[in-house]
DNA sequence: AACCTCATCAACCGCAAGGGA
DNA sequence: ATCCCTTGCGGTTGATGAGGT
């Protein structure tokens, strides 16, 4: 498989989107429709790749993104999907509508992961941790992950959290409503 | 009040798959 | 059948800022 540069590193920016390219890559979006990500940013006048574009698009500008907070449904949906799927961000994304695999990602990692290893689950195989712990004993497992999960990333809830606002960072803002994504940083 | 810790999430990277020539 | 290009996906990074000390 041939891999090709996805762009002119040259001469694109990275990092934060500025209010001014998400309504250029909006306002072209609406005007062609999506696709053909190669060569958007060039007949929209931004100075991105398509990746970049196509990832702004997908998990941010697009109208019909949810956005806010996961439900208590959502959650348990996602586990089951999860538990179905594994990492299949993206088929799970497909069956939860306005939502998009990068959130559901993020929020796996984030939120879903520790609430089953507070639940005593492996968040990788769904099982619960002291059968695996058990089974790690036996040469025939080779160190599950659910052992490092335990033991490196904090279980259970640690001391804090509470999101931002509590509402998931998002959650106010309507997807139409540009968020000065104020992480203003170049990247890498 | 100042500093520290760490959860959050937007955005990046590299790779694989799909499809056309 | 093979090559090349584009798109899509999953994993990872790192700035930010809330909350703890």
């Amino acid at each position: 498989m041939g891999r090709s540069p996805c762009c002119e590193k040259a001469h694109t920016n990275k990092g934060a989107w500025t209010k001014e390219e998400d309504q250029r890559l909006i306002a072209y979006i609406k005007a062609h429709g999506e696709g053909c990500w190669r060569s958007l940013p060039k007949a929209a006048g931004l100075l991105r790749c398509g990746k970049s574009c196509r990832l702004r698009w997908i998990n941010y500008l697009r109208p019909d993104l949810k956005r806010g907070n996961f439900t208590e449904e959502e959650d348990e949906l996602i586990i089951k999907l999860h538990e179905l799927l594994g990492n299949k961000w993206s088929l799970i994304a497909g069956r939860l509508p306005g939502r998009t695999d990068n959130e559901i990602k993020n929020y796996w990692n984030t939120h879903i992961k520790r609430k089953l290893l507070a639940r005593g689950m492996d968040p990788h195989t769904h099982r619960p941790l002291n059968a695996i712990a058990g089974a790690a004993i036996s040469p025939a497992q080779p160190s599950p992950p659910a052992a490092t999960a335990a033991t490196t990333s904090r279980p259970a809830p640690p001391r804090r959290r509470h999101r931002r606002d509590g509402t998931s960072a998002s959650t106010s803002t309507s997807p139409s409503a540009w968020r000065p994504t104020s992480r203003a940083t170049t990247r890498r």
